[in-house]
DNA sequence: TAAGATAGCGAGCAAACACTATCTATCTGG
DNA sequence: CCAGATAGATAGTGTTTGCTCGCTATCTTA
């Protein structure tokens, strides 16, 4: 029927109930949001994955908004948790190898909860109600992001007055590039896309120090 | 009322009546699909815009989706148009200046024409139907950006291996930074966004410093 | 264990959705 | 100038939307 998760809710405090509601939906929100987008994502569609009625979201959520809302919160959440867990295992094995670097931050892009995240900032651009509620929630993770990226490059790139652009386009390039993945098949674009990208922070990094510094 | 082309459509041919017609529709999406997003352009919003009733729409149109493809195909149509504009008036000002080339490729991404694309390329992902009929248009498209980059960037450049991932990232940039400015409004991002690219392409081409490095 | 609070269900609401049927006005070809 | 074709408006169709409401089942508190 459901594939949501096939926990039951008998015997457990209302608090635990809840909770587990809760959880059941924005898991449910980001399954919607990751394979039928924005406008699939219906409080119908929700209802269904979640293996629950409509009614039961709107004793826990005072909008289908406010659920969006709760939900990139939560993926904000785990992208923190993520990113922990990503940099001590990378700097348990390799120690400031930036091709690792680039490829652990791409591998996060690319989870459900990026995806699910990219389709609601898409559909904030040109909803009032929602940019607001979704931009305080957003600025927090690019922070993240950023601190995130400090730990995980060596430091000499992390120092350069520019690493926060350097960083958002890497996170852009990324997004772009798992958008196009959908449309255009022409196989291993996606490797040379890191490639690429590798070779020219690696051969261009003592230059950018350099160059920085004269400005 | 609307605030489509108050051209009036008595007096005319059958052929001109209906081609005015088209273009109105197709505009109205564009418009549509910048101001209220893919979800947002309903059959409604468009009609609306258009200054026609909804039926008039599937009078020419088998489909929503139909209109929505032919109007990306008329947008990639009106790209090549202002790309060899662009190319022509660059080529006459300065020659063989990097920045200029960025700056171009940038305007270029942030025309309502591409914002509209990126909202329809979006809802591809989800959508089927809609990739399926979408994908030539979109490999079209991809195809005579490499070709734009090519005669916008220096020879130089553009002989490198990778200069088709090159420019495929650059507007993968320029399309993040258009979607991140409209929830992170910490001034001049934009302006440094720029700018790094551009020392960024230099040091990728230590013959192009020079040039680039004036600015 | 009784009484109130909370969780969840499912029928049902008005509005909005893509789309169609019917009608009039205009244009076209002979 | 007149019959057939086309363009567009109007008023629908059934379906889906986000959301409400009344109901029962379960939990909590005393």
């Amino acid at each position: 029927m459901t594939t949501a998760a096939e926990k039951t809710n008998a015997r457990r405090s209302q608090a635990q109930r809840r909770a587990l509601t809760i959880e059941r939906l924005t898991d449910a929100v980001v399954h919607c949001l990751v394979h039928l987008g924005y406008s699939g994502t219906t409080t119908a569609a929700i209802s269904q994955q979640a293996g629950l009625s409509q009614g039961a979201i709107f004793r826990h959520f005072d909008s289908r908004q406010a659920l969006l809302i709760a939900t990139m919160e939560v993926v904000a959440d785990r992208f923190i948790a993520r990113y922990r867990e990503t940099v001590g295992s990378i700097r348990r094995n390799r120690d400031d190898d930036i091709g690792i670097a680039v490829l652990a931050l791409r591998d996060v892009t690319r989870s459900d909860d990026q995806v699910a995240w990219f389709e609601v900032q898409q559909a904030a651009r040109t909803d009032d109600a929602l940019r607001q509620a979704f931009r305080p929630v957003f600025l927090r993770n690019q922070k993240e992001n950023v601190a995130l990226a400090r730990e995980l490059f060596p430091d000499t790139l992390a120092a350069l007055p520019f690493f926060e652009d350097l960083v958002h386009m890497l996170i852009q390039v990324f997004h772009g590039q798992t958008l196009d993945a959908h449309l255009d098949d022409t196989g291993q674009r996606d490797q040379r896309m890191v490639q690429t990208l590798m070779l020219l922070a690696a051969s261009v990094m003592p230059e950018m120090a350099a160059g920085s510094e004269r400005h």
